[in-house]
DNA sequence: ATGAAAATAAAAATCTTATTCATATTCGTT
DNA sequence: AACGAATATGAATAAGATTTTTATTTTCAT
């Protein structure tokens, strides 16, 4: 699907700061995790005119419409990234800040069993390690 | 261990409102996990003559000496336990906000299982389920 | 008891995120 | 292609959480 669509489709009328935050978004989609912050430079970095707090304003509506997903990892910030076909966790490391993702069938089937056993059923969840490479 | 020694053995002076902080942690132990905001309001209300600052810094000084551990749950706040003797994770009820400790060596073990497939060590994680009770 | 080192309270500073508001842009309808 | 209502924007400001500064007070080994 186009940007212009992906945006319609959320109810979002289609304007430069939102096409330039999807774009952007998509563009670092294997590498990065980028917070609200990095996001506005970026933007000034590539000549766009564009507001601090439209840049929140806009991530916090793609959160709403299910266009990307917001992390809290340990920095003191929020970070997004576009929602991912299919769900995954996060590694974290604490040398490079590298992020890795990934995904176990059998942790997160473990985790509805633990939720039902005690009475509730999961609406979300969030799982991150935060690792240092192994020295050999 | 009394309190006074544990401050000592910290390298942390003994002073009131390190006790008075470290007594609301013990006491609150099973039923809540503290933000910095709960803890200076509890201690106003218990007349002691705090500043929300020696809070602030008092939790930053009991988590690098180890005495307590951060969580940054969704709530845009901090929350601070007493570091648990045997390590555990949380389910948090969206409803109510009622916090569950769990365990699980079956996850445990697959976490390290994964981070070293990456060539990692884990130094710490994180697991949260966010959860609803199950209506029937 | 004394004094150096460390800790405190209060205020101000910071950092992240949200809101207000006057102006500008989108887009369905002419 | 222009109009106009609805919506979005940017700048400034506000708000909430946490940290730092600073002058004063407290701890604790002597």
């Amino acid at each position: 699907m186009t940007d212009d669509a992906e945006l319609k489709k959320a109810g979002l009328k289609v304007t430069l700061p939102r096409l330039r935050i999807l774009e952007l978004l998509e563009d670092g989609q294997e590498s990065d995790h980028f917070s609200a912050e990095e996001i506005y430079r970026q933007l000034l970095a590539a000549g766009e005119e564009v507001g601090l707090a439209t840049v929140y304003r806009v991530l916090t509506q793609f959160e709403q419409a299910g266009i990307c997903v917001r992390h809290n990892f340990q920095e003191g910030h929020a970070v997004y990234e576009l929602t991912p076909s299919e769900h995954h966790d996060h590694m974290v490391c604490l040398d490079t800040g590298h992020v890795i993702e990934f995904n176990d069938t059998l942790i997160e089937d473990r985790q509805k069993k633990l939720a039902n056993e005690k009475g509730y059923e999961i609406i979300d969840h969030s799982m991150v390690l935060y690792v240092k490479p192994i020295k050999d």
